[in-house]
DNA sequence: CCGTATCCTCCTCGATACTG
DNA sequence: CAGTATCGAGGAGGATACGG
């Protein structure tokens, strides 16, 4: 085991990189919300409990799959609850817990930034495209 | 065309949305902060200008491939600026914009968040998945 | 030194069909 | 009503090699 390549260090840092990713608590929160149905679901919910028939209109063009996937994912991550009533047929409500609700001012921040910022990004945009096509 | 089939009108829906989405400015900003290397790559340079092969030891564990695409997404929306030295061999500067800088709050804002509650949300995993291997 | 070009592999997501 | 099961297409991202 003489010298490392180059392609041998690249590899151990990349491991060690990814281990202090697998860690690091920002990027954790971060690949949750940004998940497309994430905030729809968090904010659908903002207003109290729903069920999720009232979810799949509300937030219509999601999929059965991704819907139930995406709130069981919030479920074991202790942001909503689910309470099922086992009439006939089945009633699922959903709600958010008091973490979940912890979490909507966050996403007010990024909201806030985006809608004040987000034209100058459009913009920077147009500009670097421009001057692209030259 | 006389009337709509379930699966026409969930097409219809999944447009509408997609449309409602794409226009989203908070989507926006989370499609571009939930890339894995963006967040680490503004922290980077939070400190000021620093060299491409600089930002590249810094983030080990990142391809060349993805440096320079991350870079390029993120000068392209003006949040970077990219300063060509000819000399030979060529240098090449990036450091925040003002713009840039105005975002660094907003992930201190999702760190913040993070670091506060992450662990509830660990275990609320737990809870779960030990529920459900009963 | 700072990239670009190519290939190739996962892995997510949507569509569809079926069940308690 | 509220899911689960299965399949297939598409894109993101890494490895590698080459160019200005």
């Amino acid at each position: 085991m003489a010298t490392m390549s180059a392609a041998d260090r690249r590899a151990q840092a990349k491991l060690v990189y990814d281990a202090y990713i697998d860690e690091c608590p920002s990027r954790k929160l971060l690949d949750t919300l940004s998940d497309k149905w994430v905030t729809l679901i968090l904010n659908a919910l903002s207003g109290g409990q729903r069920r999720y028939s009232d979810l799949a209109r509300a937030i219509a063009g999601v999929s059965q799959k991704m819907l139930t996937q995406t709130l069981r994912r919030l479920e074991r991550d202790g942001l909503v609850t689910r309470a099922v009533t086992p009439s006939v047929p089945v009633r699922v409500d959903y709600e958010l817990t008091a973490l979940g609700v912890s979490l909507l001012p966050v996403v007010a921040a990024i909201k806030g930034w985006a809608e004040a910022h987000i034209e100058d990004v459009e913009d920077a945009r147009g500009r670097y495209d421009a001057a692209s096509r030259t």
